[in-house]
DNA sequence: GAGTGGTCTAGACCACGCC
DNA sequence: GCGTGGTCTAGACCACTCG
């Protein structure tokens, strides 16, 4: 009963897509108060036939309000505004040299060391590593026009890539090998903030017990633990995230 | 040529979707590296013939594939598997309340103090208010099963919620008064690691100097500023993710 | 200019989940 | 049972962009 605004209802229209603003529309709703936190939405069949369109087109864009956490959908129940909007921010996880050059800056990388030892327990209780186990440790820097970045502590699995350890680590990037070699993965990350201990300080220009964001990141392959790393940012780091 | 696995093809298959088996296999063409980084992977014409599905299947599977940062796609240019493949971490940005109740804890909101003032200046850069502006300076504590869990530093743009001067902030707390509020907002989002000061360790029994989790967000409406919050988590806090 | 992805439609079948 | 969302199809037009 209530086309949009614009006339023009055929294909590609002018500059926005119609599921775009199907979804605007019942996004502007929501917001307005006319379908409150919790009250049901028309459902796809009836929203096609108000909005002139096909269902299909109506599906998109509620499956595009679900995903962004605005409204909850069950089969036979229906669509309904979520109660409390289920908000989540994407946080881009860049690659340490776009980010560095991304910003107009020189990257510069330095491996600090790098052994071979038995898996110590603490990794492989968090990697779900079988007993004996030997990985690959590496320590490096990362730069950002001069100034330390980053501090890098990983560790890598020689179980699943004993290629690992022919490679010149000098050269390449742990990270940049790693992208290479497995190109996607299961990846839990967790974020904290840490006290800089002396040995971390003394990298990244700081005093020991300055607060820096920490990132954790363990990374699987089909189940397989792959790697583990442990992100130190420079003093100050933000990370930044809208929605 | 290469149907998928299962033969049934119909349309809803036992357990997975079709363009979820699609999309599957061509990320495992991708990890497999039958088809490189920077390669260009066969027209959506092309994948649907050979996977013996309409062209509007292969384009949802290969959209996804787009939006999780796996493929790059422009129109004439075709798909390419993306250089680096461009990872991005969702976080779940809960309401405190429910995160604390979610762990089985008892949750507890406390009013430290309320104040109506002029906006300080870095408020009024921050979140570009104008000149003159009125604001209403609030400062909560939560607890999670009796300890302190976070503090909360917010601000509230009266220009734009002038009726936030008549609520009991000692009833509810201004992040679900203001849910009720403005059921969706732009949002930006900063997380860092920043040193406990006197005041907020006090308030959340640590030392001063602690090294602590903050978050700061901007929310707006239609590009008004709303409310600008500061959260400082206990120590220890971390957030955590998967993709 | 021509190929590729972006979007839309009309119709269809299915599975889940309330009743 | 039966309505609702989940998915699929065959065909279509369009807009972008590379060459």
């Amino acid at each position: 009963m209530d086309r949009l605004s614009s006339g023009g209802q055929e294909t590609g229209d002018r500059m926005t897509a119609n599921y775009q603003r199907i979804k605007a529309d019942i996004l502007e709703k929501i917001v307005r108060g006319d379908w409150k936190p919790g009250s049901a939405i028309p459902s796809e069949t009836e929203l096609a036939e108000s909005y002139g369109s096909a269902r299909a087109t109506v599906n998109r864009a509620m499956r595009e309000l679900a995903d962004d956490g605005v409204i909850e959908r069950k089969r036979k129940a229906g669509s309904r505004v979520r109660l409390a909007p289920h908000r989540q921010a994407r946080f881009d996880i860049p690659i340490v040299r776009r980010e560095i050059e991304d910003q107009g800056l020189a990257y510069r990388y330095a491996l600090v060391s790098a052994v071979e030892i038995e898996a110590p327990v603490w990794l492989r209780a968090r990697l779900g590593l079988p007993d004996p186990c030997r990985a690959l440790h590496l320590e490096c820097m990362h730069f950002a026009g001069g100034a330390p970045y980053q501090h890098e502590d990983r560790w890598i699995s020689l179980a699943l890539l004993p290629q690992a350890r022919e490679v010149d680590f000098r050269a390449i990037g742990p990270n940049e090998w790693l992208v290479q070699q497995i190109p996607f993965t299961d990846v839990e990350i967790t974020i904290s903030a840490q006290v800089a201990e002396a040995a971390v300080a003394a990298h990244l220009s700081c005093r020991a017990g300055d607060p820096l964001l920490q990132i954790e990141r363990s990374t699987r392959w089909e189940g397989a633990p792959v790697t583990f790393v442990r992100l130190m940012f420079r003093r100050g780091h933000m990370m930044t995230a809208r929605y």
